[in-house]
DNA sequence: CCTGTGACGTGCT
DNA sequence: AAGCACGCCACAG
């Protein structure tokens, strides 16, 4: 497989995740069947430049931003997310169990519930 | 071609 | 909550 189609597989997955949820490099991964290659997901959003992709619902295992490309990628990260209602405990963590993607629950709900 | 190293991670201790 | 070990991959020597 291309390096190309990897990126274009790791761009879709993120785009499935809808405002006000995140998800986590490993989970990306494996929905853009990539399992076990988180790192390359982080490497793939790191070089991304077209901006239709929500790259910053992405954040590691823990529920932080990683964000090392950039100085201002991990502020802008925060930032965005918190517009889109994305709470952050005082540590600048995020609750995965609430906001986690796929992690069934509200699913349904959540795109029923059409943000925007 | 093989080895070393860095990397937007993850899970276990 | 913090630290450690592991694993996958691209790139330079």
């Amino acid at each position: 497989m291309a390096e190309d189609d990897r990126c274009a597989r790791i761009y879709a997955a993120v785009r499935r995740v809808p405002k006000g949820r995140v998800a986590t490099y490993g989970q990306i991964a494996r929905l853009a069947g990539l399992p076990g290659r988180a790192r390359l997901v982080g490497k793939a959003l790191g070089a991304l430049k077209d901006a239709s992709v929500p790259w910053h619902r992405i954040v590691n295992a823990a529920g932080k931003i990683s964000g090392r490309s950039e100085a201002d990628s991990p502020r802008e990260q925060r930032r965005r997310l918190e517009r889109e209602g994305v709470r952050f405990t005082p540590a600048g963590r995020i609750d995965l169990e609430g906001y986690r993607f796929g992690a069934g629950a509200d699913e349904g709900a959540e795109s029923f519930r059409r943000f925007g």
